[in-house]
DNA sequence: TTGTAGGCGTTATCAA
DNA sequence: TTGATAACGCCTACAA
């Protein structure tokens, strides 16, 4: 069935524009070093034949690929969407290609992933976080693969990051939320082990909570995956307990969004039998009933950052790298003073 | 800055493991044609130097790349994350690789992407729907790429397609509307140029209206992108005439979450004081209050089938091809009998 | 401004 | 079971 097709090469360019190969690829890369008459006629015969350059002979003959790769820990829910998005947008300004995998959460799969993107000679690499076995950091440099660490930051580390200070945001919230007169708060966190925005969201809170005189053991935690359907099942679990939470402070939005909906569904209202709370203010926290209070991140800007780093690093340039972005907390009606 | 490292290459495997580069070849794709002895020497050589393959020199070799590149109008909602999470995991299994590229709505982009994704190599593409440029379908047969068309279904066209008929279902969906008592619609469409989904589905609200003897010059409807904000101004303008809609159809999920969320920050209730319905079942259908009736789709199923079609295709077997999926509207509290 | 020719890192076809 | 060696399609000194 599979008929091979001839598939025009830059020789058949070249034959049909009797010039030689060198000469239409100059046509292709360097404009300005041919004289218009031939280009002219180059481009006509590439126009006719359907030419299109082989992107791995390109890629393996020049030795560069103007492609990044960025690795996302999921596609699932929105939370990397919009950062992504913008990523790609100023990548593609710049005319560089993105490819983009994601690693479900597994530091295994995702090690194998970055082997797989530079094996393909991506140029650059867009990580999330900065917890990952020293081996991966040690592969990368070994490679000399310029790589950015973005959705987080760590200012003292040897590492390129974008990101925001999970830690001190979810801190801030905490105070916020026990300011309003909160005293039995209950944490939805999503599992820290191999996530450090999770991981940093948590000590965060654990940081307030001990910071206004109380004990670590009075302080309900469970990790649960970023769904919200295990948001909802943890609500059911933190509720059934004699002393009730006032608020539920979640690691995510999306763990926020399945308590909200399982809370009303059960017949409890948010916020006045009990308040929660979000981190990351996606397109979802804004839809949800009663509106999530959450920390806005601002994702569409970390995105453009992150690409002019990577970019500025792969091509030598001078520039700023690392960057710490401000976040804030966005109030709605999901957290009510007591 | 860049010190070139050196990055090992079959050679310097060879030369380690003292054979020639074709037997490191043979013990990384073939190892059932070399002896154990010297398997392990390649393998030890391999682990010593940290040996990866390159791709491209890979692919260009084999004339194969075992991937399969994606081609989705956007990743910022999450009308394509589950249907695409499963594709990528059946093709994992499969031992294929998945390329994504988002086109952003646009036409000319997606050739483009389309374009990018054969010069990489792609043995095989997933595009969303069938309306596109006729070039475009002359361009993937001369070169012989296998296609797989989703999210749309058109069994008399000469193309693959695994999805569902969204003309159909959109109209059951309306019928069914009618039959709660409504007679006050108002249609909130995607933007149907360059889109056959939302096309289609309008067609079948359309054909619902007519059926049931309307006429379609009753029948308000706006086009607005798929965007939840687009929906939320859209319901402003559609409430602000003499007879208010009774329901208001949307093309989309994440046009009816928006019409819903503005609703009641109107202090409109829905479902007493208006309907509202969206097509695709997303998370965010559940998530808005109230939940949304809607169209539910088999997204992962639907992933699922698309990769054995495209893998099928590929490899030249025998088997399914083209397939149409069922849906069923999905009863949730923003439909109201009247 | 253009052409020649070597090389990029694999795989695959032959022989040995 | 192994080893030479010719592709694969393009880029890029270097020469002309």
């Amino acid at each position: 069935m599979h008929e091979t097709p001839h598939i025009p090469t830059l020789d058949d360019v070249a034959k049909v524009a009797a010039v030689s190969t060198a000469t239409v690829s100059r046509c292709l890369n360097e404009k300005q070093k041919v004289s218009a008459k031939t280009l002219a006629k180059v481009l006509e015969a590439v126009e006719s034949l359907g030419y299109t350059p082989n992107f791995n002979a390109r890629a393996m003959a020049a030795k560069q690929s103007r492609t990044i790769g960025a690795i996302i820990p999921t596609m699932e829910n929105a939370i990397f969407a919009r950062g992504l998005q913008a990523f790609q947008e100023t990548l593609l300004e710049q005319r560089y290609n993105l490819l983009v995998s994601s690693s479900a959460y597994q530091p295994k799969l995702e090690a194998q992933q970055i082997r797989e993107l530079v094996a393909r000679g991506a140029d650059g690499l867009l990580l999330i976080g900065y917890e990952r076995d020293e081996a991966v950091y040690d592969y990368l440099a070994r490679r000399g693969i310029p790589t950015v660490l973005a959705w987080a930051s760590k200012p003292d580390s040897r590492h390129v990051s974008v990101g925001f200070d999970n830690r001190a945001a979810m801190r801030q919230l905490t105070d916020r939320v026990i300011e309003m007169g909160h005293r039995q708060l209950a944490v939805i966190s999503g599992i820290v082990d191999g996530n450090d925005r999770a991981a940093e969201r948590l000590a965060g809170i654990q940081d307030s909570w001990q910071a206004h005189g109380f004990h670590l053991d009075d302080l309900p935690v469970i990790q649960r995956p970023y769904e919200t359907k295990s948001g909802a099942a943890a609500f059911e679990e933190l509720v059934q307990v004699d002393v009730k939470p006032t608020v539920i402070m979640c690691g995510n939005d999306v763990l926020a969004a399945g308590v909200v909906s399982r809370a009303r569904d059960l017949g409890f209202s948010v916020p006045d039998d009990i308040s929660v709370t979000g981190f990351d203010d996606i397109e979802l926290a804004k839809h949800v009933y009663p509106a999530l209070t959450t920390v806005h991140v601002p994702h569409r800007k970390m995105g453009r950052i992150a690409a002019d780093s990577l970019i500025n690093l792969i091509e030598d340039r001078e520039g700023e790298v690392s960057q710490q972005l401000d976040v804030f907390i966005q109030m709605r009606a999901s957290l009510k003073q007591l």
